[in-house]
RNA sequence: GCGGGAGUAGCUCAGUUGGUAGAGCGUCAGCCUUCCAAGCUGAAUGUCGCCGGUUCGAACCCGGUCUCCCGCUCCA
């Protein structure tokens, strides 16, 4: 664990020495949980998404894309469930230094009463075997009665409470209720606070007429809204999909590990509409799709594993993460969720419009079932550079530090170096990157020893290094350097280009197995 | 939000009982030219997280505050 707290300790710190990843508004502190990407993590973050899109879009004819906006009609998130389910009133325990969920505690505290009378009723069977009738003691019997009346009040009064806001009354419940710490048994607690994980803003100058706005804390409801017009002017037919790569942001009451839980961050999904009845297969059609294009990336296929949850959200009937082995453990990397009809349902019933699809093939019209990809872009790129960044010790002895980030997502493609700065090498030099920097990254340096240089490259991932020798003055060849093995190829400059774009096809690499 | 830890140059850190800051690496310029970070010369960079107090004098002592890291809680 030691040894993955220190690679990761290092990731980070490599991530920013590098102008990968930096802190927002450093210079004031940071803002904790937002980072900005710098030169270089710009680069690989555009690479992921491109990645991306081109498997999801370029290559399926019915899926397309859309890029809806952040804010939107604040009655989508009602729809969504978000306003309710962002919603938790929090308490702590002074003595344990735990946080639980209030309306939880309150829950577990009424089910307990709820089971007191399940005794009594148990005891009652016993007693009267055959002849017991459940409905009349239930109905008659003082305890019972009893037990059942205090748990509704209980349950009652919280909705109440919660539903007015009154937190006070919420503590005051859980006071009277002499709820203690599951734990530690202690009853010192803190007051109740409201914790909205989404992002509020205003729309509107003036304070009386604003409306109240949430920055979307998913991107999927853009889709959602969208899926009508998007079905009907590009005449598209189930099955069918919509693609986005978009911000989405939470109010996480903690949010660390670097980019892996981010307040602002970037999901990459696609919503695949289906008919009822169909879910399950595309469902597990889209599961082996989405390992698939994991896999093409060639970061080991033990590094990822399925999570078939076992509870499902209120929308899904069926769900699973594809986790991957991060330096603090096997973590969700991306989702897939059969969501069923709820969301379209959800947005019929609050707009009042019909989103569904006449399926002219059964002469019918439904209300599509939903399956989802739901990638996050930060995470991924964690991913690529905790599994790149390697020490690797070298034969003599001496440590080189490389990112052997897959060669497709490099943030710098290629490097071109004149041997030394005379002799005219740097100007032929130059004249390469002139020709190559139409169709790739290329960057060029001549200050200090050649194998300095080599090393600056790996340690930003740059799969190839062109040299320029005296050689290459005679017979007009350069050497080309892989960044993995370390070894040196001699070609000539006209064949740079072919060379490069077959090490760079995405064909190549989304047609890759593994 | 609570508890613990930490804030000195881009990075890693040093800084003696309080006397207004240093090293290595890196960066930059020049020299040299040698295909895997280790040659030579020179240079830049910090209101020692911030505010206040004690003191003739604070990076150091005291109080407050901010930020980050770890744990807890939460996590579509």
């Amino acid at each position: 664990m030691t040894n993955n707290d220190d690679h990761f300790r290092k990731v980070v710190s490599h991530a920013r020495e590098y102008g990968f990843i930096f802190a927002s508004s450093e210079i004031y502190d940071g803002l904790s949980a937002v980072y900005d990407y710098a030169q270089n993590g710009v680069e690989l973050k555009r690479n992921l998404r491109e990645y991306w899109w081109r498997s999801m879009v370029n290559l399926h004819q019915n899926i397309v894309g859309v890029d809806a906006a952040i804010l939107m009609h604040p009655t989508t998130w009602k729809a969504s469930g978000h306003v309710d389910a962002f919603n938790d009133p929090l308490i702590d325990n002074k003595d344990s230094k735990k946080r639980y969920r209030a309306d939880v505690l309150i829950e577990e505290h009424a089910e307990k009463i709820f089971q007191k009378a399940q005794k009594e009723i148990e005891k009652a069977r016993k007693r009267f075997g055959d002849a017991f009738d459940e409905e009349q003691f239930v109905a008659t019997n003082p305890r019972v009665i009893r037990y059942l009346e205090e748990r509704q009040n209980i349950l009652q009064r919280m909705a109440k409470s919660l539903e007015t806001e009154n937190l006070a009354d919420v503590k005051a419940l859980i006071e009277e209720l002499g709820i203690a710490d599951p734990d530690t048994g202690s009853k010192n607690w803190t007051e109740v606070r409201q914790f909205n994980l989404m992002f509020g803003t205003k729309l509107g100058a003036s304070a009386e007429s604003a409306m109240d706005l949430y920055l979307r804390p998913e991107t999927a409801q853009g889709i959602f809204v969208n899926f009508l017009n998007i079905q009907k002017s590009g005449r598209m037919r189930i099955p069918f999909g919509i693609a986005q790569i978009g911000k989405a942001f939470r109010n996480e009451i903690v949010a660390r590990q670097f980019i892996f839980r981010m307040r602002e961050f970037e999901q990459m999904e696609m919503q695949f509409f289906v008919r009822p009845g169909e879910e399950l297969e595309w469902y597990e059609h889209w599961k082996q799709e989405r390992l698939k294009w994991h896999l093409s990336l060639g970061m080991g296929a033990e590094n990822y594993r399925f999570h078939d949850h076992e509870k499902l959200a209120h929308y899904a009937n069926a769900a699973t993460d594809i986790e991957f082995n991060f330096p603090f453990g096997f973590k969700e990397l991306e989702g897939i969720h059969s969501r069923t009809d709820f969301d379209l349902k959800a947005h019929e019933e609050y707009s009042g419009k019909k989103l569904q699809f006449f399926d002219p093939e059964l002469n019918e019209s439904y209300t599509p079932y939903v399956v989802e990809t739901s990638i996050g872009l930060d995470r991924l790129f964690l991913a690529v550079i905790s599994n790149s960044l390697r020490d690797e010790t070298l034969e003599d002895g001496s440590i080189r530090t490389v990112m052997k980030i897959p060669a497709i997502l490099a943030p710098v493609k290629v490097a071109v170096l004149p041997l030394v700065r005379k002799d005219g090498l740097p100007e032929v030099a130059k004249k390469i990157v002139e020709n190559l920097q139409w169709d790739f990254n290329v960057s060029y340096d001549d200050k200090d020893a050649v194998g300095r240089r080599y090393r600056r490259q790996d340690a930003i991932g740059t799969p190839y290094c062109i040299t320029v020798d005296h050689q290459t003055l005679e017979d007009q060849t350069v050497t080309i350097r892989d960044r993995d093995s370390m070894e040196q190829e001699r070609i000539k400059i006209d064949a740079l280009d072919k060379k490069l774009k077959d090490a760079f096809s995405y064909q190549k690499w989304l047609s890759r197995k593994e």
